[in-house]
DNA sequence: TTCCTTGCAAATCGTTTGCATAATG
DNA sequence: CATTATGCAAACGATTTGCAAGGAA
């Protein structure tokens, strides 16, 4: 892995990315870093994005609405994806990992990790639908 | 829903899709089938497939290598990518719906559904790495 | 004749990249 | 000084869309 050098932008992104559990997308990172580093570029903000995803700092997110999502928190958990509002939201969740096993029964390869999102309507959303 | 008209190229799109297990992309099913419909339109093709994945008739597959596979095979199963080779294989496995029961222990919102896709190495990849 | 569907091309969206310049080690 | 990172703009790949013409009900 080659080496990093410190970047001001770089440890911007992650800072925000730390201070927000709403899993932002690369173009709301930049919006609001823009704020305070009026010259910050897109391309910058994915680079590092991209970067920090590589070495397991970050997770990238691929919830299916066509635009990758970033968390800072890597420590093993789940999301859910709200159908309603788009909302991503983490899940605490007992471990199911087992799911690997039972995938791995038939099947002639190596199974080394899996992806699993959960969709619905948050609760937010629940509420707003009975009234 | 809209009422639809019987279209040529949509039933061969559809055929096409049932008459293989490999999830092929927008892309793939359009080279395929421009060899029989010389002007088929990529447009076409795509607008065929958000169809039919609309209504149900097809899967739309989100597999993480940016760009959409699409399966014919709409039963309930899973999906495992080869880390190798990228292909996608079908899983015959037990049914883990269980895991949405686990997942809405602590949440207060509705879960309808979850995607999960397995990865690993394919049986094919994991032989040539023995070689 | 109504209106869904097509082919084609242009447009869009998210993301990546080339390059000259700036900052780090 | 050697190298990594930045800003900017151009390039990209996948997908969508507008529009005039074609085909199904």
């Amino acid at each position: 892995m080659a080496a990093l050098k410190y970047s001001r932008q770089r440890e911007a992104i992650k800072e925000f990315l730390l201070s927000r559990k709403d899993h932002p997308t690369a173009d709301m990172v930049y919006t609001s870093l823009r704020e305070e580093y009026p010259n910050l570029s897109l391309g910058t903000v994915y680079r590092n994005l991209s970067l920090l995803a590589d070495r397991g700092e970050i997770l990238r997110l691929r919830v299916g609405d066509g635009t990758d999502h970033f968390d800072a928190d890597v420590s093993p958990h789940y999301h859910f994806i709200c159908t309603g509002c788009g909302s991503v939201i983490d899940l605490e969740m007992e471990n199911i990992d087992q799911i690997e096993d039972i995938a791995g029964v038939n099947f002639n390869g190596q199974i080394y990790g899996h992806v699993t999102y959960f969709y619905g309507k948050c609760g937010a959303c629940c509420k707003r639908e009975l009234s």
